[in-house]
DNA sequence: GCGGACTGCTTACCT
DNA sequence: ACAGGTAAGCAGTCCGCG
């Protein structure tokens, strides 16, 4: 018997047959590989069986058949029926031979990749422990410790934690790689082919002899965890570039094979490469500050500490005498890429063990996988079939979201903010919202749409159950902070976030757009309720989707706290009312075609944390002067409620434009290219300037972020932008009138300085 | 051919 | 490729004027 914790798995084929392989560590802390012979691939049908006994396929030469048919009791939506549970030769057979099934009755589960129809059947999690029996094989090939072939595996409870984490990083100049650095537990590696002096820098002979020392290292280490930030589309790819110019085998499968390059992601078999920068992106950067996703800037806000910077073009300029800070910088790269996966990888752990989803696929799971794989995985306990995808062959169809009530424009004082706790979750499980309690029963507010609440269905119940689990686990906290707890926390609450979109995601198994355009009839009518309550007590300035806010006028604190009490016993078991927080003042301001501006506001609470929404001085494509302009008045009037000192400040900022002693970096404007940039219909400064960058030869792909001043000139607007670097002086005329003006007039105006005053202000100045 | 009013495209935000 | 709701800037278009 071996007890072994289970990181990635295959499939293989011998003799065309599928064969599953587990890759993972044994409690010994040995490099292991579990082959299973015995799991037979299968799809369900619901019809005749004598449709099935015969069927059979031949395509090049290899023939897929049915080698048993079972039957077996299954619920399609909660309704329980008798299917064939139809096995075959191999996993390639399944699509093939369901295909074929597709007139003559229902077929189910036929496209469920292999390895995961193996976990969800065997109740694998990836990073448990398991115990097997089986024979010990000799694999010469591999590098591993054993390799057995298994006969039983049985589940244990207890999660890995001895993982052994090597993180690497790669410089390059002019399509060439000059240092790759790695660094891991204990272990610290610069290799060069540059000529350099320093302790602990390994100089080899040439790129080809770097990247085999590259191959040699990974294999030498044998991690569990290869990291990387974009190595997924930028050090991979690269390396493999050049290890087929000088015909280097990449032999860094622990089955002994060459790695493939797949287009978006770089898959090693039986080492699992996590690119943070992937999980980052898809995953955290919601619940971060910076919306640039750089290692330098997403290392300073999760781990606390910058990265190390170099100017690259002195570096690449003298490259001989540089080439030991390039040698620093990259190893320091490697480090902070290393200590980042130390921090995230609880919130990867608790997501895996949660999803069943290897960590691999974590790093690179959208909402949507996650969710997805959870139901997949929950599936197998309610004994309920896998929906298939067949969404994508629909037409999507948009239906009403949220509520959003127009703000009354204004000052105010002493709020107060409530909101609902997970609301769409907390309404699925109220309202026991399903596809196998969608039809009659109880009719949803405004709809015409009925949910049955005898029954709980499938989703439901598995959302309470992410519900209590969550609670129980702020319970526990609430007397002692925990990491662990904290981020199965974050797993079950992104999980359970994402059951809403997933209804109305087109492309999901579970794909039901009635359920969520019920959840959001539910939900305006919940606030609707809400709203008209609270006006009973206080004046309500603004709602939206589950939030309402409050002035107190005449009422207190405790009359806050009352009125919550009394929602709350009004309300359902599950749904909760809270009490964000109390503010002492407030702005909501117009929009600029009259009316209040909804998702635009600022708040100040009483420990003088301001909260800005919505605003220019949060967004990207707003220069960083009308941005600094925009937040220092809110925080003069949030602060000292003295809107005469914000006039007296943008006057003297105006000033300062015109008279051009504005840093020119603050006069930036930074917009993504979103497309391809033929694919524009309509040609903005960022496209015009982005199609010139073209025409220099730079590379411009859809995500990049364009850099760009407005200069003096005539014309269109993007017929003045161009690249900082190409810009010598801004336009301070558009600065004034397009950039800061827009951004205050709004704030002002709830002051009583209307556009024109302001308009005056600014041609007085024009002429001083 | 020009300028103002309106429309539609685009981005980036909010819940 | 989880959802819908929203503000605002800029380009593009239409229309009247003369």
């Amino acid at each position: 018997m071996i007890e072994f914790f289970p990181l990635d798995i295959d499939e293989i084929f011998e003799d065309n047959e599928s064969v599953i392989r587990l890759f993972g560590r044994t409690i010994n802390g040995e490099r292991i590989c579990v082959l299973d012979y015995n799991y037979e691939p299968y799809f369900l049908f619901e019809g005749n069986k004598e449709d099935v006994e015969e069927l059979m396929i031949t395509k090049e030469d290899i023939t897929y058949f049915v080698t048993k048919i079972e039957e077996v009791k299954k619920k399609y939506l909660g309704e329980e029926s008798k299917f064939w549970k139809v096995y075959v030769n191999n996993s390639v057979a399944i699509r093939l031979l369901a295909k074929e099934l597709k007139n003559k009755g229902g077929v189910y589960e036929y496209d469920i990749d292999f390895c995961k129809r193996y976990l969800v059947d065997k109740e694998i999690i990836p990073s448990r422990l398991y115990k097997i029996d089986g024979e010990i094989v000799k694999k010469v090939e591999y590098n591993v410790d054993l390799v057995v072939e298994v006969k039983n595996i049985e589940q244990n409870s207890e999660s890995f934690e001895k993982e052994r984490i090597l993180a690497f990083d790669i410089e390059t100049m002019d399509e060439v790689i000059l240092v790759i650095s790695f660094y891991g537990d204990d272990f610290k590696k610069i290799i060069t082919w540059k000529k350099v002096k320093g302790e602990g820098i390994e100089v080899v002979d040439g790129e080809e002899e770097l990247i085999r020392r590259f191959v040699e290292i990974i294999n030498e280490y044998k991690p569990d965890y290869l990291v990387s930030y974009n190595g997924d589309n930028f050090d991979f790819p690269f390396i493999f570039e050049r290890a087929r110019k000088y015909r280097v085998d990449l032999e860094l499968n622990v089955d002994g094979s060459n790695i493939r390059l797949n287009r978006n992601k770089t898959r090693l078999i039986g080492v699992l490469h996590l690119d943070l920068y992937k999980f980052i992106r898809k995953n955290m950067a919601v619940n971060l500050q910076t919306d640039v996703l750089d290692l330098g800037s997403v290392a300073n806000e999760i781990l606390g500490r910058g990265k190390k910077e170099i100017k690259f073009e002195v570096v690449f300029e003298n490259l001989d005498d540089n080439i030991g800070k390039l040698c620093d910088y990259c190893l320091n790269d490697s480090e902070i890429t290393y200590m980042l996966c130390k921090s995230l990888l609880v919130n990867l752990e608790e997501l895996g063990k949660l999803t069943g989803l290897s960590l691999f696929d974590v790093c690179r799971a959208s909402y949507g996988n996650l969710v997805e794989n959870y139901l997949m995985k929950r599936s197998r306990e309610f004994n309920e079939i896998i929906l298939s995808k067949s969404g994508y062959r629909m037409k999507r169809e948009k239906y009403e979201g949220a509520f959003v009530m127009e703000p009354k424009p204004g000052f105010y004082k002493n709020l107060v903010v409530f909101d609902f706790l997970s609301l769409y979750p907390s309404i699925i499980v109220t309202h026991n919202i399903g596809l196998g309690s969608f039809g009659k029963g109880k009719k949803v507010p405004g709809l015409d749409y009925r949910f049955d609440n005898k029954k709980k269905d499938f989703i439901p119940l598995v959302i309470e159950d992410l519900i209590n689990r969550r609670r129980r686990i702020k319970e526990i906290m609430k007397n002692e902070k925990n990491k662990v707890l904290d981020a199965r926390s974050y797993a079950l609450k992104t999980v359970a976030n994402a059951m809403y979109g997933m209804f109305g995601f087109i492309g999901a198994r579970w794909y039901y757009r009635e359920c969520g355009e019920s959840i959001t009839a539910y939900a305006r009518d919940y606030i609707k309720k809400v709203i008209e309550e609270a006006k009973k007590e206080f004046e309500v300035i603004y709602g939206d989707t589950d939030s309402v806010v409050c002035i107190l006028g005449n009422k207190t604190k405790d009359d806050a706290f009352k009125f919550l009490e009394k929602m709350n016993k009004e309300l359902p078991e599950l749904m909760e009312l809270e009490l964000e927080d109390f503010y002492k003042r407030g702005i909501f301001v117009s929009r600029k075609d009259g009316g209040g501006a909804k998702k635009r506001y600022a708040l100040i609470n009483e420990k003088d944390e301001i909260k800005i929404r919505g605003f220019e001085a949060i967004r990207r494509n707003s220069s960083e002067i009308a941005k600094e302009v925009q937040k220092n008045i809110l925080k003069i009037i949030l602060e000292e409620d003295d809107f005469e000192k914000a006039l007296e400040y943008v006057k003297k900022i105006i000033k300062d434009v015109q008279e051009h002693k504005i840093d020119i970096n603050k006069t930036v404007i930074k917009t993504q290219i979103t497309r391809g940039l033929d694919e524009y219909s309509s040609v903005g400064p960022h496209v015009a300037v982005a199609k010139k960058m073209i025409l220099n030869g730079v590379e411009v792909k859809p995500g990049m972020v364009i850099r760009y001043v407005i200069n003096k000139g005539k014309g269109l607007i993007r017929e003045k932008a161009r690249l900082l670097e190409e810009s010598e002086d801004y336009d301070e005329e558009y600065y004034i009138n397009n950039q800061i003006i827009p951004v205050v007039e709004g704030i002002f105006e709830v002051f009583g300085v209307d556009k024109e005053k302001l308009l005056k202000e600014q041609k007085k100045l024009g002429d001083f």
